[in-house]
DNA sequence: TTTTTTATCCGTCTAAAGTCTGAAATTTTA
DNA sequence: TAAAATTTCAGACTTTAGACGGATAAAAAA
């Protein structure tokens, strides 16, 4: 029996999946919250498999919910179950220990699914939300010059069209020393070792046109 | 009376241009030759107002010919009259003093109006030959690092990829001093101040791929 | 609110870049 | 053959770049 905890600050919401979840054999509901800190306290009490959390809620959020559980259990199963799907949303959910994302236009099934699913280690990621995780993995693994803060993309641009440290100062209204900080840092980032070579990355890149 | 002297190793050729010739009036041919020195002699000889000149002969070519005569004679207008306009024949011919160039293909007045024109000192270039000469004087003016040497192409090339002195000194074995002195070279021919403008300037003018 | 990131700046120091002058050997061109 | 351009290198010198450590105030994020 997988134990499981629902949590959603909208009772209808939650007697709709607690009914129908109740009808799968394999699958107990142990308890159901309606605010982020009483799924913790709860989540504290019951140590159940899995939660199906709401992420937008009257009295705290599901991710604040979702990083205090996953503290002190770190083995349960957290699906998100919401009807956002836009960054803001997910990465922090992601980010906070989440297993599974699901939206709510998912039917009773997929939830079981997913429940079910999150029992063997498998993670259930809707199709919609996937892509934002995708691009958020290529995020972590973003072109160097990606990483770079605006004043240093600034100056980056200022040696792709071959400006010396002086004229940069100069344009940008900063010190030297300061270009130079930036510089270091750029071709720190860069992974390059001089400024001819930072040029020759901006070229390759087309920061530049 | 314009003074004309005509230069053709072929007797035919002569033949026909004097006929016509002579049939005008402001224009009279003191003299005809079949070889490079022998124009050079009847030259030294005549001075004539305008020499019409072959390029390909058997005996001397009329290049050869005509910056002898350029030599004794610079008001002498030689105008070439010939069947070839390739850049072997034309540049030379021109650098060697030749006034007007004309194509075998012209007509006989083409040739009398050739000839007065050049007592006006107007020049005469046959169309085909003019986008060689255009492409002769974009030559003077060419790119840059057209006119660099094959070696400091090379080092070019090799800041281009962000290479230092020592590096580009170790790749082509030569000093670092020879490097220095090549970067040097480069960078006054390209009209930049250092390095990393010369490296903008190789990937803006897409010297690299 | 506390912490982290960002943007700014200083001084010192070393290595690299670049200039200038001069020069010798080789190659190319006239 | 003579003249010009190319390639190579040297020494002395100036300037620029870049690294390293440290520091402060503002802005953004946790």
């Amino acid at each position: 029996m997988i134990r499981v905890v629902v949590v959603d600050d909208h009772k209808i919401v939650r007697q709709g999946i607690i009914a129908y979840l109740n009808t799968v054999q394999s699958i107990e509901i142990v308890g159901e919250a309606s605010s982020g800190h009483e799924a913790v306290e709860l989540v504290r009490d019951l140590q159940p498999d899995v939660v199906l959390m709401d992420l937008v809620m009257e009295n705290g959020t599901g991710v604040d919910a979702t990083k205090e559980i996953m503290r002190f259990l770190p083995d349960c199963k957290i699906i998100i179950l919401t009807s956002y799907y836009d960054d803001e949303k997910v990465f922090p959910a992601i980010e906070a220990g989440a297993f599974s994302y699901l939206l709510k236009t998912a039917s009773a099934n997929d939830i079981v699914e997913a429940i079910h699913k999150a029992m063997n280690n498998e993670n259930v990621i809707e199709p919609k939300v996937a892509s934002k995780v995708i691009s958020g993995i290529q995020g972590q693994s973003k072109k160097p010059h990606q990483q770079l803060t605006k004043r240093e993309l600034e100056v980056l641009l200022c040696i792709g069209n071959g400006m010396t440290n002086q004229e940069i100062s100069d344009k940008l209204y900063i010190g030297i020393k300061t270009v130079k900080t930036h510089v270091s840092n750029i071709l720190a980032k860069l992974g390059v070792h001089d400024r001819t070579q930072a040029a020759v990355y901006v070229h390759r890149n087309r920061l530049l046109e």
